[in-house]
RNA sequence: UGACCCGUGGUGUAACUGGCAACACAUCUGAUUUUGGUUCAGAAGAGUCCAGGUUCGAGCCCUGGCGGGUCAACCA
């Protein structure tokens, strides 16, 4: 009974992938076998849109006890390399994932794709053709008009066989000469409409050096990777809708028996109030809008980890976005919900104030230092707890203290109450300011039966603070990010380019002060500053000097109505 | 003026071979709380782009519109 419901929630909540693998898997396509494969280019780094292709690639596999190959698609050798590969691989296994043995490079196959075009020629459906991009272009037509032949269409096939040769042994330069496929020059498919196949380029290849003087373009080579390695279903995303005849074309003349790979292509993640395509995101790095690729406010895996998200909000988030053919504009919203529901259950509550007020508790014994129990996370309570100083002169947040408080204001304010975090209920009797009018000190008084634990401890105050104690406090640099972009659609608007909408206010800078305990703190540690946010250590950080960035702030239904 | 793909609350998704439009985020109440966090209870918000058609019955099928996206790199 709770079975078959379990049943139904699963297949109401199946995106339309998973429906055609179970329909394959009825069918009894392929042997039951599903393999799938994520191909990234080893141009640049990966970034959240491409963890919504690797989680759907790894997911599907999974899913259905099958595999997922990681490939590089390397086929063009100017833009690639090896530095590419490394991080390429730390990401996928950040996210956690895994390919096994199964690593493989579309330049382990230019042999075979060599052979494949050379095979096509024979059959007259390739020929060399000896004019510059720019004709080739000019004849191509447009989506609303047919191409025209080329004048070298029918050239004989030992000529072609012999001109293929030679543009691989560097007879030709670059540029000179190129191999089509000759499928239709009228077809309103303008991918069809004799497609380059291999081009002649002399830059050394990251993996096969210069033992080839002629590359694959990207439509010769990935079918027939899929199709060399066995993989039932290769997803890709809605741009290469258009290119899946020239797939089907490429895979139907190279396969010698039943199996053949078919593409499904879904829609790519769009996230507001930032920018996904590698182009643009090249441009922030090298116009130094951010720090390089790891800044903590860029949507690469890399920023995402050094800014404090973890990988399972990471796939969570996935998971709640779903996969559609509907261009889609998701809210980072719901990425900040993903990160903030993981970091509640795992992070440890510390102490720190990052705008510090200076409160002196006049009643309070002075050089004393009392250690106070603190429980490290209410949601976990096999985290335990751990002890924090306290003393006479603490810091509190600034924010946390009005001279003319409205009524609806839970701090501190002349003669109010309010509770210290884990320590007592305090009054507030006094406040100083300088010359400015600018509040420097607030004097309270607080009562020692209300000691966390102690007979008073439970009475009732509208509002809690955190605190540092002002002697033991450690001074720490926070990096404070907000959106890289004001604009809701930074890359949406045809007037303007997105770096017109950066935002001034993305990072902040400043001193704030910690509780001694996070001395020992290491590298990208999670916490939550209590009241304040999750913010985790910056790998910038030393033992002489803490760094941490906010992740994300919390929910703030008081500054909301504010 | 072509081909292909897509239109469901503000956003993202769901609704098995037609059967009371569901969920998450966001929003708004209220309760609890030594985090204005979390948690809990609840509310509001779409009648499924439009117009026809088939049907006892259409978000789902058919026809025609409208709107959006993709495609004319020797990039992937």
């Amino acid at each position: 009974m709770i079975e078959k419901k379990e049943d139904a929630r699963e297949k109401r909540s199946m995106n339309f992938i998973e429906s055609i693998v179970e329909e394959d898997l009825r069918q009894g396509r392929d042997d039951g076998r599903v393999h799938t494969r994520f191909p990234p280019e080893p141009n640049g780094y990966l970034h959240i849109g491409h963890a919504k292709a690797i989680c759907l690639d790894f997911g599907i596999a999974e899913k259905y006890r099958g595999k997922c190959n990681l490939r590089f698609d390397d086929t063009n050798p100017t833009k690639e390399d090896v530095e590419y590969v490394d991080s390429i691989k730390e990401d996928i296994r950040w996210l956690g994932f895994d390919w096994e043995e199964r690593e493989y490079y579309a330049s382990d196959y230019f042999g075979q794709l060599y052979d494949f075009a050379v095979d096509l020629i024979k059959k007259g459906l390739a020929y060399v053709d000896d004019q510059s991009s720019e004709e080739i272009a000019s004849q191509k037509g447009t989506p609303t008009e047919p191409g025209i032949p080329s004048p070298f269409r029918d050239r004989p096939i030992d000529e072609n066989l012999d001109l293929f040769q030679r543009m691989n042994t560097g007879e030709f330069p670059e540029g000179s000469r190129v191999l089509r496929a000759k499928i239709d020059m009228a077809s309103p498919n303008m991918h069809m409409r004799d497609p380059v196949i291999y081009r002649i380029l002399y830059h050394p290849h990251h993996r096969t050096g210069s033992t080839w003087k002629v590359y694959p373009m990207y439509d010769f080579a990935h079918g027939q990777s899929d199709y060399f390695e066995g993989v039932t279903h290769s997803l890709c995303t809605l741009e290469f809708e258009v290119h899946r005849p020239l797939y089907d074309w490429l895979v139907e003349h190279l396969r010698a028996d039943d199996y053949r790979p078919r593409q499904t292509e879904f829609n790519r993640l769009n996230l507001s109030y930032t920018v996904l395509s590698k182009r643009m995101l090249l441009e922030l790095v090298e116009k130094e809008h951010v720090n390089g690729w790891d800044d903590p406010r860029m949507p690469t895996l890399t920023g995402l980890r050094r800014r404090g998200y973890t990988p399972e909000s990471i796939r969570n988030f996935n998971d709640s976005i779903g996969y559609t053919k509907v261009m889609a504009n998701n809210d980072v919203g719901l990425l900040e919900f993903a990160v903030r529901e993981d970091l509640n259950k795992r992070a440890p509550r510390v102490m720190a104030v990052l705008n510090p007020l200076k409160l002196i508790i006049t009643n309070y014994p002075e050089n004393t230092t009392e250690e106070m129990e603190t429980i490290n996370n209410p949601e976990d309570e096999s985290m335990g707890s751990r002890k924090i100083p306290f003393s006479r002169e603490i810091y509190i947040e600034r924010e946390d203290f009005m001279e003319d408080p409205p009524r609806k204001f839970f701090r501190l304010g002349p003669g109010r109450e309010v509770r210290l975090k884990s320590a007592y209920i305090i009054k507030c009797e006094d406040y100083k300011k300088d010359k400015d009018g600018n509040i420097v000190e607030v004097c309270c008084t607080y009562d020692e039966t209300t000691r966390s634990g102690g007979p008073e401890a439970n009475r009732k105050v509208k509002g809690t603070l955190h605190w540092v104690s002002a002697k033991h406090a450690v001074e720490a640099e926070v990096r404070l990010y907000d959106r890289l972009f004001s604009d809701p659609e930074p890359a949406g608007h045809k007037d303007k380019k997105p770096a017109d909408f950066l935002n001034p206010g993305s990072l902040r800078v400043i001193t704030g002060y910690v509780e001694p305990s996070l001395k020992e703190a290491k590298s990208l540690d999670h916490f939550q500053f209590q009241r304040l946010g999750y913010f985790n250590v910056d790998p910038d950080s030393s033992s002489g000097k803490l760094v941490f960035n906010r992740t994300v702030s919390l929910r703030d239904n008081w500054a909301k109505k504010g």
